[in-house]
DNA sequence: AATGAAAGACTTCCTTC
DNA sequence: GAAGGAAGTCTTTCATT
């Protein structure tokens, strides 16, 4: 990932876009002092360029009955390539698990997992997580509040 | 929160807004078999009611030189409500810190930070976290890898 | 690189079914 | 609720500076 140079109004558009997204390219030339198309091209740039991976609208949770929010520690018996590589394959294809991260350390790794209930969790938990090949060890944390979330990258 | 029954043609209109939210309104009505007027009754809808609570741009850390993703649990002292709240608080001042949980078990916090560099984690850490008032013990795991990462929720 | 203007496309609202 | 049509606005490109 080639690192782009971003000057401050890059940095700018940046930080209006991941706060608000449905800006037109109206309003963001306006927010960083640019006639339109300039601000259009930079938009398309920063695309093209890998700085912007895409655009998802933020769904809440609860509003779709998913209350529990847990993160997930799982430890491997061994780190081969094979493990690895099934397990990473394997939580691709679960749809609950939100974010899944190798971690340092006891080389872990992180999940974050999204579901209706502490039911559907053991189910997750019992029935999915600890067949995959070469888990040893599933320790779960509930979050009970969000204190911050989504928080956008500081650009500077 | 209410949570408002959504039908099959809701759950398809939020599943492609999430994975591509600069989705026209012609293009998404067309994907979920509806006529642009009601597909887009239907979507100012799902944002009146907070289904949808924004819209964002996603940066890509590493453009930005931010190469340290670290998840911190954080543990106080005790759990006082004054306690927690100035904890809160001091949190959202900090623009590195992404997202932050309370968590269950030892009514710990988590976050997830995202720096340039181990030093400026370090300075996070020393100079900022462990001055907060009450806290009690800072332990930080580096993430090596993004397995899977802003995954769209589950919506059926 | 930025500006300004023009063509085409999209959003949005209103009426009808 | 959904469809169709019309008006206004935005996007996008291109010639100009």
């Amino acid at each position: 990932m080639a690192t782009r140079k971003l000057d401050s109004i890059d940095a700018r558009i940046l930080s209006h876009l991941q706060r608000n997204a449905k800006l037109t390219n109206l309003e963001l030339a306006e927010l960083v002092n640019l006639s339109p198309s300039p601000c259009l091209a930079r938009v398309k740039a920063l695309e093209r360029d890998g700085v912007i991976s895409r655009y998802t609208a933020l769904v809440n949770p609860a509003s779709l009955g998913l209350n529990v929010n847990v993160f997930i520690r799982v430890r491997l018996e061994k780190q081969s390539r094979e493990i690895l590589a099934s397990f990473e394959h394997a939580i691709g294809l679960r749809e609950e698990v939100l974010d899944c991260y190798l971690m340092s350390g006891e080389a872990d790794y992180l999940l974050r997992v999204v579901v209706p209930d502490v039911a559907s969790l053991e189910k997750l938990t019992i029935d999915h997580l600890s067949r995959i090949p070469g888990v040893a060890n599933i320790q779960s944390s509930f979050a009970l509040k969000e204190v911050k979330i989504h928080s956008p990258l500081p650009v500077r």
